[in-house]
DNA sequence: TCTGGGGTCCTAGGACCC
DNA sequence: TCTGGGGTCCTAGGACCC
């Protein structure tokens, strides 16, 4: 008998700062904010923090003085601590379901339907406790019949403390549900973002009560087939169940700003022959090929002019050479290029992909197996030599390591549990 | 001076084919 | 000279997510 659909989610607060404070425990109760590459906005913040007024994607460099005031703490990104802590905590759920769909770096989703529980917030309450003792992050948990709701659910036990960092919308009088969703701003909604909030608003649709009691047709009409859906999951009913064994990457990118914005040709193509070659190392690693390639480059959106360029191409025969792409690319840079703009980031885009094993020769022989299998036996000593010695230690002569285009990251933490040569040190005296 | 990076999905127009 | 519709692919861009 199929059961009844049965979402808890357990999202991580403040994920990055959560971490770094793992290995700094004099930062807690402290403000302390986590920068993205280059430094140069927050993408994590300490409670502390945002009770200063910092908000999400604040500019480093407008909020430098009331850092320095207040004694913030900042760190630059390190996304290899984020992750491994990350898998620690999938694998820790894993033990209490393995019915589980990971769904970004800091929340997961688990099906509870099977589950033998009475008292569902006193469950989420346990689990958090488990997470907190053995890895040591916070989470806040939401329980509900719909991924939205569950969503919902873990921002009101993050937002109240009286929930002691679990909700859940089961069982509850309708009167009390429906003041809890009168509390969430229509902005707050799972799917709602900054063009369709004051749309929504328009039409006089302020909070999640406001949404769930509308029309599912209008809500259609609106939004499109997942405003329809939307209203649905708001009451409570099921339209996105579980995702589990992950599909495959449909894309593959990899993109940075520059460290300082450029004019010179050479540079994109050092970023192209860089960037396409750790995008093309992801493809490898998921054992896939790309039948689409393409890159984009853009001026400073906060600067007047802004432009935006990109490109892609079909090719024949789909690749997973680091060569073969970085090559198309720089040529493909040198027909477009435009001297006289001042580019500012620039990215490597795979699309299209399919698993390396589907490869077959083509019936009109554009693909030439031999060349094929040359290219993958050179790729696998590539993948072999910088797996033996180090990240990049074989490169591509035209990604010239030197040039200042490369990001600054002035105040990385150590990757303690990723990097050999940063591991804690503990000094017993 | 200094404003992230990595994804998914949808739309829409034009080319091209039948 | 005037006249079509449906389907698919390609390309570009937008909206949203964390």
């Amino acid at each position: 008998m199929a059961h009844k659909p049965l979402f808890a989610l357990i999202d991580c607060n403040n994920f990055f700062v959560s971490c770094e404070r793992l290995f700094r425990p004099d930062l807690q109760e402290r403000p302390v904010v986590v920068l993205s590459s280059n430094d140069g906005c927050a993408v994590s913040r300490s409670n502390e923090a945002k009770a200063l007024g910092i908000p999400m994607g604040a500019p480093a460099f407008k909020y430098r003085q009331l850092f320095a005031q207040h004694r913030v703490t900042t760190f630059s990104a390190n996304f290899e601590l984020y992750g491994d802590i990350s898998r620690r905590i999938v694998s820790l759920l894993t033990t209490v379901t393995p019915r589980i769909e990971v769904y970004s770096v800091d929340e997961s989703f688990l099906d509870l339907s099977e589950l033998p529980i009475n008292d569902y917030a006193a469950w989420g309450r346990a689990v958090r406790a488990i997470i907190l003792k053995h890895i040591g992050v916070p989470v806040s948990i939401g329980i509900a019949t719909s991924k939205t709701l569950a969503k919902l659910a873990s921002e009101i036990a993050k937002r109240d403390e009286n929930h002691q960092g679990a909700y859940s919308f089961i069982h509850i009088p309708p009167a009390e549900r429906d003041a809890q969703l009168e509390s969430v701003p229509v902005n707050d909604i799972w799917g709602v973002g900054r063009r369709l909030a004051p749309k929504l608003r328009a039409d006089g649709i302020g909070s999640a009560l406001g949404m769930a009691r509308m029309r599912p047709q209008r809500a259609q009409q609106l939004i499109g087939i997942h405003g329809r859906q939307m209203v649905a999951e708001l009451n409570g009913v099921c339209c996105h169940p579980l995702a589990r064994d992950h599909d495959s990457a449909k894309s593959i990118m990899r993109g940075r700003t520059f460290g300082e914005d450029t004019a010179k040709q050479h540079v994109l193509e050092s970023a192209i022959a860089t960037l396409g070659a750790q995008a093309a190392f992801a493809l490898r690693r998921q054992g896939l090929l790309a039948r689409r390639i393409g890159f984009f480059a853009n001026t400073n959106r906060h600067k007047p002019g802004y432009r935006s360029w990109s490109y892609e191409e079909t090719l024949l025969q789909p690749t997973a050479d680091s060569g073969d792409i970085i090559t198309r690319l720089v040529k493909k840079l040198d027909e477009v290029f435009i001297p006289s703009q001042q580019y500012h980031r620039l990215g490597v885009y795979l699309y299209d992909l399919v698993g390396a094993e589907v490869l077959q020769t083509d019936l009109l022989g554009y693909i030439d197996g031999h060349a094929h299998d040359k290219a993958q036996a050179r790729m696998q000593a590539l993948d072999a030599i910088n797996s033996k010695h180090g990240k990049g230690k074989l490169y591509y002569a035209a990604a010239d390591l030197s040039s200042k285009w490369q990001p600054k990251h002035h105040i990385r933490s150590p990757r303690y549990v990723s990097n050999w040569d940063e591991l804690p040190v503990a000094r017993i005296a």
